[in-house]
DNA sequence: CTAGCACGGCGTCAAGCCTG
DNA sequence: CAGGCTTGACGCCGTGCTAG
């Protein structure tokens, strides 16, 4: 087994051994809402994808690595096998609503992080974002822009500007109208994920790349100002290239907040079975006490 | 010092799930 | 049902440790 092997080996079964661990604590009366959300998600999975159940995953896991010391796998099966387990998010929910003192994952805060509170009370509106200047940028449900200058004691200099296609905007042609000046000289405006759609150089077409605010080094991706326009085989190959682009970027965003869910059930897991081990622990020494009184012995 | 190993993190692909 | 989201799997890379 070579050393990535081994790695995926391991990152592979470390949940299931968890589980299995956790199900090894579980005896009816210390109940575990993480092995019953578990498996209560296998047996809807089991009717509807034929999952196994974790019995079978963990006898078809160990016929893995006895084929797997053989250098045999079959990574698609494996797949197949391992496919679709219930998200963290679901299952350290359920459990925290089971279980009090369980931290629960919250929904989605990127966008909350960095936004004054302030702000969120000022409207309603579906997204905030920041520009290179310290300004917020709100846009409202329908299409209006807000600008506002952060300053001591609140909100100030509140601007509304509205989008060009505001109303029926044909889909990914929005024109942003409000941008700020770079050191560089270039235009920026802030999208999440801490990146600057910067206005790239002149040309036939403008265009746009996908920044990181604090560099100038662009990401290769170049937005056509227009897509509504695209006709030549050039720019639909370009639009095409943006949205794989476009695509790969939320990936791995969202692969980045996958592995830190993962991590936080993980732990949540561990803290879980050292709670378990305790409280096994304690009903073992209490039926050793019960079993010395009910059966003393006669000297 | 260096090769080898273990480990963690990242980017990407692919497939299933979820939601409007 | 299409499109977005989620996550397992895989390959690659960087880092730290250790034996030779």
């Amino acid at each position: 087994m070579n050393k990535c092997g081994r790695k995926k080996y391991i990152k592979t079964n470390l949940r299931q051994m968890t589980m299995e661990t956790i199900e090894s604590q579980q005896d009816g009366s210390v109940s575990d809402s993480v092995a019953e959300s578990e498996s209560a998600h296998m047996q809807t999975q089991t009717g509807q994808n034929s999952v196994p159940t974790l019995a079978q995953v963990a006898t078809i896991a160990e016929k893995d690595e006895s084929a797997e010391s053989e250098g045999v796998i079959d990574s698609h099966k494996r797949r197949e096998i391992l496919s679709r387990r219930p998200s963290y998010r679901k299952i350290l929910n359920e459990l925290s609503s089971d279980v009090p003192g369980v931290p629960k994952i919250e929904e989605e805060k990127s966008e909350e992080e960095g936004t004054p509170p302030n702000i969120a009370t000022m409207a309603v509106p579906t997204s905030i974002y920041q520009t290179s200047t310290g300004q917020y940028i709100a846009i409202a449900q329908g299409g209006t822009i807000q600008i506002s200058n952060p300053g001591s004691d609140g909100v100030q200099g509140l601007q509304a500007l509205t989008m060009t296609n505001s109303g029926a905007p044909p889909p990914g042609a929005t024109i942003v109208q409000y941008a700020a000046q770079s050191a560089d000289g270039t235009q920026q405006f802030f999208v999440p994920g801490s990146q600057v759609v910067v206005q790239a150089a002149t040309g036939d077409m403008p265009t746009y790349q996908i920044r990181a605010p604090t560099t100038a080094l662009p990401q290769g991706v170049v937005m056509a100002a227009s897509p509504g326009s695209l006709h030549s085989p050039q720019q639909l190959a370009e639009e095409a290239t943006r949205k794989r682009e476009l695509r790969l970027m939320k990936n791995r965003e969202a692969a980045k907040e996958c592995r830190r869910r993962k991590k936080e059930y993980v732990k949540c897991l561990e803290s879980r079975v050292a709670v378990l081990e305790v409280q096994n622990k304690k009903l073992i020494e209490e039926l050793e006490t019960l079993k010395d009184i009910c059966s003393p012995k006669t000297d």
